[in-house]
DNA sequence: TTGACAATTCAACAACCGTTGAATTTAAAT
DNA sequence: ATTTAAATTCAACGGTTGTTGAATTGTCAA
């Protein structure tokens, strides 16, 4: 007999699911679903709905919400499909019959507010080489058209982009599904932004402006991953949703890096 | 009808499981298990082994390694039980045997190595202060005390450890586990190096050196969690396990950004 | 009107999940 | 030599998983 410790599982099994994979004490979790509203299932009518039952947001627009949510806080092994069609207040067939498998599912949900952002974030940087010579734009202002739009995201009145940048960590920390998506639709940014560092630091090689951006990239995640560590490490100082506190320090932090390494 | 699109799906059901949750394309995985050796099924004595058959790393270590590296890699939902029963080579049963519940072995892999990791930073920064006179520690050395240990681990002998790296980063940018692991173990850590920080940066507000330890976190994480993402990105140039490159770069930019923005 | 098709629910599927109890073999204690 | 306990395998449990086929209801063009 080893074990016991921590006395807990003679006789219980029972998943718990719904409410989704969480640690060891099940502190209630107070209702994750979703922030729209619909469920509380009971009628169901079966067959296509009338058109004049005008639903706010549409429901594929409703699951793909949901997901980004879901897949952002559990990951997507942690994410169930049933879990998710109760959080879009839809039938779990609904999933795949708009989105098919669940991987491809995933895949959609990553990509919608990809070229969004990848937009913002050029049109940022580009404004920032039409206010000096193209060829002389400051690193921090190189950096600050890179993170900027993620504060104003994160601020957004639209909770999706939220969830979104929190997916966004979660994907390029994972050693899965990093590699493949994020090399898919953000390694184009990427080399526009590498092109101008290089401009603005023409003293460094090519490997040291990978590395710092490297590091950037990793701030910046754990920063949107919103994990709320940093509340609890600081005692409540700091907050993790002070987004605005949050990016203007970083900005400065990760300029002087870039200039400590790379010049 | 909706979907199609990767015309995939028509009569595919089969999960795939024991290669682990892998994205859209199934590029074979070549593997994952454990780097021991184990398995291959066929014989199976019953009872209580004889002690003769020494294997060279008991079982229930076995069960460890093999979860540490598959959690590090597929996330606490993205392994089951049978599948790390496999990798390391033993009886699914004999997990909850010897760990119980799914999540006290999590708890457990997760801890094992987490007091080691700390007392060699805190020895590390022991160091540093005995070297100067203990209230004029540079900067550069704290951060240098706090991440080289991570260094040596990941350039270890023990294969174990870079796992645990990844571990750690997981847990680090999960909004699950993250506030209930990283604080357990981590808090104490963290006590000690922002006392270090602030004597070192007497003109900054605790506000500034929070955040700033918030990102050289970001940026440590990422690198350790291993993607492999800078490879691509850098078309080669650099490599995710050449740690020497990226700690010698990180650790400058880190102590810059420290300067820049406590002062 | 009719007929094609879009959107939805429901029920089922085979496979898989975490966990446990019983059986078996060996080691250690008496 | 006998008993007790440890270490292991096997088979099963009740429940959950992603996915699909059939049935139902609505829309819209012919």
């Amino acid at each position: 007999m080893l074990v016991e410790s921590q006395k807990s599982h003679p006789k219980m099994a029972k998943v718990d699911r719904d409410s989704c994979s969480s640690p060891t004490i099940e502190v209630t979790i107070v209702e994750v679903t979703m922030s729209s509203s619909a469920q509380k299932k009971s009628p169901a009518k079966v067959g296509r709905p009338r058109n004049n039952d005008k639903e706010k947001t549409e429901r594929g627009e409703r699951i793909l919400n949901a997901a980004e949510e879901l897949f952002a806080l559990h990951g997507y092994d942690g994410v169930t499909l049933r879990t998710l069609a109760n959080a879009a207040g839809v039938d779990v067939a609904l999933i795949s019959y708009y989105f098919g498998p669940k991987q491809q599912l995933f895949d959609t949900v990553f990509k919608r507010r990809a070229e969004i952002l990848n937009q913002q974030r050029l049109e940022a940087l580009q404004t920032a080489k039409d206010e000096v010579a193209p060829t002389a734009v400051e690193v921090e202002k190189i950096i600050e058209a890179f993170l900027r739009p993620l504060e104003v995201a994160q601020e957004s009145e639209d909770e999706g982009w939220k969830n979104y940048c929190a997916l966004l960590a979660y994907v390029n920390n994972s050693a899965v599904w990093g590699p493949l998506l994020m090399s898919k639709h953000y390694n184009e940014l990427v080399d526009v932004f590498i092109d101008a560092l290089r401009l603005a630091l023409p003293d460094s090689n090519d490997e040291n402006l990978y590395w710092c951006y490297h590091y950037m990239s990793g701030a910046m995640s754990l920063t949107f991953a919103n994990t709320g560590r940093i509340d609890k490490m600081s005692k409540g100082l700091c907050r993790s949703d002070d987004f605005k506190a949050a990016y203007d320090r970083m900005i400065p932090f990760i300029a002087a890096g870039f200039r400590q390494v790379c010049c």
